[in-house]
DNA sequence: AATGATACCAACCGCATGACC
DNA sequence: TGGTCATGCGGTTGGTATCAT
Protein backbone atom coordinates (compact mmCIF):
# COMPACT_ATOMS: atom_id res chain seq x y z
CA UNK A 1 0.00 0.00 0.00
CA UNK A 2 1.40 3.43 -0.97
CA UNK A 3 1.35 6.60 0.00
CA UNK A 4 -1.98 8.60 0.25
CA UNK A 5 -2.19 11.00 -3.05
CA UNK A 6 -2.13 14.84 -1.09
CA UNK A 7 -4.39 15.73 -3.69
CA UNK A 8 -6.99 14.65 -5.64
CA UNK A 9 -5.16 13.64 -8.76
CA UNK A 10 -8.24 13.42 -11.39
CA UNK A 11 -9.30 16.60 -10.87
CA UNK A 12 -6.11 18.71 -10.61
CA UNK A 13 -4.77 20.33 -13.54
CA UNK A 14 -1.16 19.85 -14.70
CA UNK A 15 1.29 20.63 -17.29
CA UNK A 16 2.40 24.27 -17.79
CA UNK A 17 0.73 27.62 -15.66
CA UNK A 18 -1.27 29.96 -17.91
CA UNK A 19 -0.35 33.53 -17.19
CA UNK A 20 -3.93 33.75 -15.56
CA UNK A 21 -3.36 31.64 -13.01
CA UNK A 22 0.12 32.53 -12.28
CA UNK A 23 -1.76 36.35 -12.10
CA UNK A 24 -3.99 34.22 -9.63
CA UNK A 25 -1.76 32.52 -7.31
CA UNK A 26 1.12 35.75 -7.39
CA UNK A 27 -2.23 38.09 -6.64
CA UNK A 28 -3.45 36.15 -3.48
CA UNK A 29 0.34 34.99 -2.13
CA UNK A 30 1.10 38.85 -2.30
CA UNK A 31 -2.01 39.99 -0.51
CA UNK A 32 -2.37 37.61 1.95
CA UNK A 33 0.37 34.34 1.92
CA UNK A 34 0.86 31.05 1.83
CA UNK A 35 -1.47 31.10 4.89
CA UNK A 36 0.90 28.51 6.09
CA UNK A 37 -0.95 26.04 4.13
CA UNK A 38 -0.21 24.89 0.65
CA UNK A 39 -2.39 21.94 0.12
CA UNK A 40 -5.46 24.70 0.96
CA UNK A 41 -4.68 27.46 -0.72
CA UNK A 42 -5.39 26.50 -4.88
CA UNK A 43 -8.86 25.87 -3.30
CA UNK A 44 -9.20 28.90 -1.51
CA UNK A 45 -8.26 30.85 -4.61
CA UNK A 46 -10.41 28.57 -7.24
CA UNK A 47 -7.20 27.17 -8.91
CA UNK A 48 -7.41 23.40 -9.94
CA UNK A 49 -3.78 22.55 -8.90
CA UNK A 50 -2.15 20.57 -6.33
CA UNK A 51 -0.86 22.75 -3.65
CA UNK A 52 2.78 21.00 -4.09
CA UNK A 53 2.62 22.21 -7.74
CA UNK A 54 1.40 26.39 -6.30
CA UNK A 55 4.42 25.71 -3.79
CA UNK A 56 6.44 24.89 -6.62
CA UNK A 57 5.31 27.70 -9.44
CA UNK A 58 5.50 30.51 -6.15
CA UNK A 59 9.30 29.32 -5.35
CA UNK A 60 10.72 28.84 -8.80
CA UNK A 61 9.01 31.29 -10.69
CA UNK A 62 6.31 33.95 -9.45
CA UNK A 63 8.81 34.96 -5.89
CA UNK A 64 9.82 38.67 -5.83
CA UNK A 65 13.86 38.77 -6.63
CA UNK A 66 14.09 35.76 -8.76
CA UNK A 67 16.70 35.78 -11.61
CA UNK A 68 16.59 33.51 -14.64
CA UNK A 69 19.48 32.25 -16.77
CA UNK A 70 22.29 34.38 -16.87
CA UNK A 71 24.80 32.50 -14.78
CA UNK A 72 27.88 34.66 -13.98
CA UNK A 73 31.08 33.91 -13.90
CA UNK A 74 31.24 34.06 -9.84
CA UNK A 75 28.18 31.96 -9.90
CA UNK A 76 30.05 29.38 -11.65
CA UNK A 77 32.87 29.10 -9.63
CA UNK A 78 30.09 29.06 -6.52
CA UNK A 79 27.93 26.42 -8.05
CA UNK A 80 31.18 24.47 -8.84
CA UNK A 81 33.18 24.38 -5.47
CA UNK A 82 29.87 23.84 -3.24
CA UNK A 83 29.24 20.81 -6.20
CA UNK A 84 32.64 19.48 -5.42
CA UNK A 85 32.40 19.71 -1.50
CA UNK A 86 28.61 19.11 -0.62
CA UNK A 87 27.51 17.50 -4.13
CA UNK A 88 23.83 17.54 -5.12
CA UNK A 89 22.97 19.65 -2.17
CA UNK A 90 21.13 22.05 -4.47
CA UNK A 91 18.80 23.99 -1.81
CA UNK A 92 22.25 24.67 -0.01
CA UNK A 93 24.05 25.28 -3.07
CA UNK A 94 20.77 27.98 -3.95
CA UNK A 95 21.15 29.57 -0.60
CA UNK A 96 24.60 30.99 -1.42
CA UNK A 97 23.26 31.94 -4.62
CA UNK A 98 20.24 35.00 -3.81
CA UNK A 99 17.64 35.22 -6.14
CA UNK A 100 18.48 31.82 -7.67
CA UNK A 101 16.31 28.82 -7.29
CA UNK A 102 17.43 24.88 -6.02
CA UNK A 103 15.29 23.91 -9.18
CA UNK A 104 17.35 26.59 -11.59
CA UNK A 105 21.04 25.72 -10.11
CA UNK A 106 20.06 21.90 -10.35
CA UNK A 107 18.99 22.40 -14.70
CA UNK A 108 22.05 25.00 -15.12
CA UNK A 109 24.60 22.79 -13.52
CA UNK A 110 23.24 19.41 -15.17
CA UNK A 111 22.74 20.87 -19.19
CA UNK A 112 25.39 23.26 -18.91
CA UNK A 113 27.59 23.86 -16.05
CA UNK A 114 29.20 20.27 -16.05
CA UNK A 115 29.50 19.80 -19.83
CA UNK A 116 31.57 23.23 -19.50
CA UNK A 117 33.72 22.18 -16.94
CA UNK A 118 34.52 18.40 -18.22
CA UNK A 119 34.37 19.19 -21.51
CA UNK A 120 32.00 17.21 -23.36
CA UNK A 121 34.35 14.87 -25.73
CA UNK A 122 36.44 14.43 -22.72
CA UNK A 123 33.55 12.93 -20.41
CA UNK A 124 31.26 10.57 -22.60
CA UNK A 125 35.33 9.21 -23.64
CA UNK A 126 35.80 8.52 -20.03
CA UNK A 127 32.70 7.23 -19.22
CA UNK A 128 32.92 4.63 -22.01
CA UNK A 129 36.31 3.69 -20.80
CA UNK A 130 34.98 3.11 -17.45
CA UNK A 131 32.45 1.08 -18.37
CA UNK A 132 29.32 2.62 -17.49
CA UNK A 133 27.75 0.25 -20.14
CA UNK A 134 28.31 -2.31 -17.68
CA UNK A 135 30.35 -4.44 -20.77
CA UNK A 136 33.40 -6.85 -19.47
CA UNK A 137 36.29 -4.71 -20.75
CA UNK A 138 39.28 -5.80 -21.95
CA UNK A 139 42.80 -4.74 -22.04
CA UNK A 140 44.46 -4.76 -24.98
CA UNK A 141 45.59 -8.68 -24.56
CA UNK A 142 42.09 -8.80 -24.51
CA UNK A 143 42.17 -10.44 -21.09
CA UNK A 144 39.90 -9.22 -18.23
CA UNK A 145 41.18 -6.28 -16.60
CA UNK A 146 40.55 -5.76 -12.92
CA UNK A 147 41.43 -1.85 -13.35
CA UNK A 148 37.88 -1.57 -15.17
CA UNK A 149 36.13 -2.16 -11.40
CA UNK A 150 36.17 1.50 -10.86
CA UNK A 151 32.55 1.07 -12.06
CA UNK A 152 32.07 0.34 -8.31
CA UNK A 153 32.78 3.35 -7.44
CA UNK A 154 29.92 5.59 -7.68
CA UNK A 155 30.31 7.65 -11.25
CA UNK A 156 29.07 10.94 -8.91
CA UNK A 157 32.02 10.52 -6.77
CA UNK A 158 34.44 9.73 -9.65
CA UNK A 159 32.52 12.88 -11.25
CA UNK A 160 33.43 15.35 -8.71
CA UNK A 161 37.21 13.62 -8.28
CA UNK A 162 37.66 14.80 -11.93
CA UNK A 163 35.81 18.17 -11.67
CA UNK A 164 38.16 18.79 -8.65
CA UNK A 165 41.36 18.04 -10.90
CA UNK A 166 40.03 20.47 -13.57
CA UNK A 167 39.17 23.68 -11.32
CA UNK A 168 42.53 23.01 -9.51
CA UNK A 169 43.91 23.18 -13.30
CA UNK A 170 42.45 26.33 -13.84
CA UNK A 171 43.09 27.37 -10.17
CA UNK A 172 46.85 26.69 -10.47
CA UNK A 173 47.86 24.63 -13.72
CA UNK A 174 51.45 24.11 -12.38
CA UNK A 175 50.07 22.20 -9.34
CA UNK A 176 50.10 18.20 -9.84
CA UNK A 177 46.68 18.21 -7.17
CA UNK A 178 45.95 19.95 -4.54
CA UNK A 179 49.06 20.66 -2.55
CA UNK A 180 48.18 24.24 -3.01
CA UNK A 181 47.27 26.26 0.29
CA UNK A 182 46.03 29.17 -1.51
CA UNK A 183 43.85 26.82 -3.18
CA UNK A 184 39.53 27.53 -2.34
CA UNK A 185 39.00 23.85 -2.77
CA UNK A 186 38.96 21.19 -0.16
CA UNK A 187 41.79 19.64 1.47
CA UNK A 188 42.14 15.98 0.51
CA UNK A 189 43.00 13.04 1.94
CA UNK A 190 45.96 10.76 0.95
CA UNK A 191 43.51 8.76 -0.49
CA UNK A 192 42.05 11.22 -2.32
CA UNK A 193 45.16 12.89 -3.75
CA UNK A 194 45.84 9.22 -4.88
CA UNK A 195 43.27 8.84 -6.76
CA UNK A 196 43.43 12.23 -8.46
CA UNK A 197 46.40 11.86 -9.34
CA UNK A 198 45.97 9.40 -11.22
CA UNK A 199 43.63 10.87 -13.42
CA UNK A 200 45.42 13.28 -14.20
CA UNK A 201 47.78 10.77 -15.28
CA UNK A 202 44.99 8.95 -16.91
CA UNK A 203 43.77 12.27 -18.58
CA UNK A 204 47.43 12.58 -20.02
CA UNK A 205 47.38 9.67 -21.57
CA UNK A 206 44.08 10.20 -22.84
CA UNK A 207 44.49 13.15 -24.67
CA UNK A 208 47.55 11.15 -26.52
CA UNK A 209 44.88 8.47 -26.99
CA UNK A 210 42.76 10.55 -28.60
CA UNK A 211 45.23 12.48 -30.84
CA UNK A 212 45.95 9.46 -31.68
CA UNK A 213 42.64 8.12 -32.61
CA UNK A 214 41.67 11.95 -34.34
CA UNK A 215 44.89 10.94 -36.57
CA UNK A 216 43.09 7.45 -37.84
CA UNK A 217 46.49 5.70 -36.55
CA UNK A 218 46.48 2.98 -33.88
CA UNK A 219 47.83 4.09 -30.32
CA UNK A 220 51.41 2.66 -29.75
CA UNK A 221 49.67 -0.54 -27.16
CA UNK A 222 52.66 0.54 -24.64
CA UNK A 223 50.09 3.26 -24.68
CA UNK A 224 46.89 1.39 -24.16
CA UNK A 225 48.68 -0.80 -21.55
CA UNK A 226 49.83 2.91 -19.86
CA UNK A 227 46.23 3.75 -19.79
CA UNK A 228 44.75 0.42 -18.59
CA UNK A 229 47.66 0.47 -15.89
CA UNK A 230 46.95 3.90 -14.77
CA UNK A 231 43.37 3.03 -13.87
CA UNK A 232 44.92 -0.29 -12.54
CA UNK A 233 47.24 2.10 -10.39
CA UNK A 234 44.09 4.36 -9.01
CA UNK A 235 42.88 1.01 -7.34
CA UNK A 236 46.20 0.86 -5.38
CA UNK A 237 45.50 3.23 -3.19
CA UNK A 238 47.90 5.00 -0.49
CA UNK A 239 50.02 3.10 1.81
CA UNK A 240 49.05 5.03 4.45
CA UNK A 241 45.07 4.37 4.10
CA UNK A 242 45.73 0.36 3.26
CA UNK A 243 48.59 -0.90 4.96
CA UNK A 244 47.82 -2.52 8.62
CA UNK A 245 51.27 -2.00 9.79
CA UNK A 246 51.02 1.92 9.46
CA UNK A 247 47.40 2.22 10.49
CA UNK A 248 47.44 -0.25 13.41
CA UNK A 249 51.08 -0.42 14.27
CA UNK A 250 51.53 -3.40 14.35
CA UNK A 251 52.11 -6.87 12.04
CA UNK A 252 49.03 -8.10 11.25
CA UNK A 253 47.78 -9.94 8.18
CA UNK A 254 44.50 -8.18 6.19
CA UNK A 255 42.20 -10.38 4.88
CA UNK A 256 38.94 -8.28 3.31
CA UNK A 257 35.84 -9.06 5.95
CA UNK A 258 38.08 -9.87 8.62
CA UNK A 259 37.05 -7.04 10.32
CA UNK A 260 39.91 -5.20 9.72
CA UNK A 261 38.23 -3.23 6.71
CA UNK A 262 35.60 -2.35 8.64
CA UNK A 263 37.70 -1.17 11.62
CA UNK A 264 39.80 1.23 9.15
CA UNK A 265 36.77 2.13 7.05
CA UNK A 266 35.40 3.42 10.79
CA UNK A 267 38.43 4.85 11.38
CA UNK A 268 38.02 6.89 7.82
CA UNK A 269 34.67 8.10 8.09
CA UNK A 270 35.09 9.24 11.62
CA UNK A 271 38.42 11.39 10.76
CA UNK A 272 40.62 9.51 13.11
CA UNK A 273 43.44 9.90 10.02
CA UNK A 274 43.20 13.52 10.38
CA UNK A 275 45.00 16.44 8.77
CA UNK A 276 43.37 17.46 6.02
CA UNK A 277 40.25 18.58 6.33
CA UNK A 278 38.89 21.86 5.08
CA UNK A 279 38.27 24.35 7.50
CA UNK A 280 35.28 25.95 8.61
CA UNK A 281 36.66 29.01 6.70
CA UNK A 282 37.33 27.71 3.58
CA UNK A 283 33.33 27.02 3.08
CA UNK A 284 30.95 29.40 4.09
CA UNK A 285 28.28 26.67 4.04
CA UNK A 286 29.76 24.71 6.45
CA UNK A 287 29.06 27.25 8.82
CA UNK A 288 24.91 26.89 7.68
CA UNK A 289 24.60 23.42 7.46
CA UNK A 290 26.00 23.24 11.22
CA UNK A 291 26.89 19.64 11.31
CA UNK A 292 29.11 19.84 14.35
CA UNK A 293 31.44 17.35 12.57
CA UNK A 294 33.56 18.01 9.90
CA UNK A 295 33.37 15.06 7.73
CA UNK A 296 32.69 17.31 4.89
CA UNK A 297 35.57 15.94 3.00
CA UNK A 298 34.92 12.36 2.73
CA UNK A 299 30.92 13.09 1.94
CA UNK A 300 32.43 14.78 -1.42
CA UNK A 301 34.56 11.66 -2.28
CA UNK A 302 31.59 9.29 -0.84
CA UNK A 303 28.98 11.47 -3.07
CA UNK A 304 26.42 11.18 -0.39
CA UNK A 305 27.44 10.36 2.95
CA UNK A 306 26.88 12.66 6.03
CA UNK A 307 26.88 12.18 9.46
CA UNK A 308 24.71 14.64 11.26
CA UNK A 309 22.52 16.12 8.85
CA UNK A 310 18.79 16.29 8.87
CA UNK A 311 18.55 18.54 6.77
CA UNK A 312 18.08 15.97 3.15
CA UNK A 313 16.21 13.46 2.29
CA UNK A 314 18.73 10.92 1.82
CA UNK A 315 21.55 11.76 3.73
CA UNK A 316 22.94 10.04 6.86
CA UNK A 317 21.58 7.05 5.85
CA UNK A 318 22.46 3.78 6.13
CA UNK A 319 22.61 2.79 2.97
CA UNK A 320 24.65 5.51 2.03
CA UNK A 321 27.23 4.32 5.07
CA UNK A 322 26.83 1.16 3.01
CA UNK A 323 27.98 2.10 -0.63
CA UNK A 324 30.75 3.83 1.11
CA UNK A 325 31.62 0.71 2.72
CA UNK A 326 31.08 -1.29 -0.36
CA UNK A 327 33.40 1.40 -2.74
CA UNK A 328 36.12 1.11 -0.30
CA UNK A 329 35.68 -2.83 0.48
CA UNK A 330 36.05 -2.97 -3.31
CA UNK A 331 39.06 -1.28 -3.44
CA UNK A 332 41.23 -2.99 -0.92
CA UNK A 333 40.22 -6.36 -2.16
CA UNK A 334 41.63 -5.17 -5.43
CA UNK A 335 44.37 -3.60 -3.95
CA UNK A 336 44.76 -6.92 -1.91
CA UNK A 337 44.76 -8.88 -5.61
CA UNK A 338 46.93 -6.73 -7.13
C1' DA B 1 12.56 22.43 -46.25
C1' DA B 2 12.22 18.22 -43.63
C1' DT B 3 13.70 15.40 -40.15
C1' DG B 4 16.19 13.66 -36.33
C1' DA B 5 19.22 14.77 -32.48
C1' DT B 6 20.32 17.47 -28.75
C1' DA B 7 19.74 21.10 -25.29
C1' DC B 8 17.09 23.36 -22.13
C1' DC B 9 13.95 23.95 -18.43
C1' DA B 10 9.39 23.80 -16.10
C1' DA B 11 6.97 20.70 -13.69
C1' DC B 12 6.10 16.31 -11.56
C1' DC B 13 7.00 12.44 -8.41
C1' DG B 14 8.12 10.04 -4.40
C1' DC B 15 10.70 9.89 -0.24
C1' DA B 16 12.41 11.80 4.20
C1' DT B 17 11.68 14.79 7.78
C1' DG B 18 9.55 17.40 11.33
C1' DA B 19 5.50 19.35 13.50
C1' DC B 20 1.45 18.37 15.55
C1' DC B 21 -2.05 15.69 17.83
C1' DT C 1 4.99 7.06 21.68
C1' DG C 2 3.12 6.38 17.41
C1' DG C 3 0.34 8.02 13.56
C1' DT C 4 -0.85 11.57 10.28
C1' DC C 5 -0.01 15.28 7.44
C1' DA C 6 2.39 19.28 5.28
C1' DT C 7 6.59 20.59 3.61
C1' DG C 8 11.18 20.38 1.58
C1' DC C 9 14.17 18.16 -1.27
C1' DG C 10 16.50 15.89 -5.16
C1' DG C 11 15.84 12.93 -9.11
C1' DT C 12 13.36 12.39 -13.22
C1' DT C 13 10.25 13.31 -17.01
C1' DG C 14 8.30 15.45 -20.88
C1' DG C 15 7.46 19.40 -23.85
C1' DT C 16 9.55 22.95 -26.56
C1' DA C 17 13.34 25.22 -28.84
C1' DT C 18 17.42 25.00 -31.35
C1' DC C 19 20.89 22.85 -34.05
C1' DA C 20 22.82 19.59 -37.43
C1' DT C 21 22.37 16.84 -41.36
Amino acid sequence: MGRAPCCDKANVKKGPWSPEEDATLKAYIEKYGTGGNWIALPQKIGLKRCGKSCRLRWLNYLRPNIKHGGFTEEEDNIICSLYISIGSRWSIIAAQLPGRTDNDIKNYWNTRLKKKLLGKRKQSNMISRLSITGQEPKNVSGENDNSYNLQNMSSAAMERLQLHVQLQNLQNPFSTYNNNPSSHLPKLSPLQQKMIQTLNSINENQNILMQQNYSSTPAPPDLEQDYDQALSNLMKTDEVLFNSDVIMGKNREVEPGSGFIEEEFDDLINNKTTGFLPTEAEFDCFKEMDHGSKNINLAWLSNEFDTNSGSSSSWGSENMLHQMYQEYATMYSMQRES
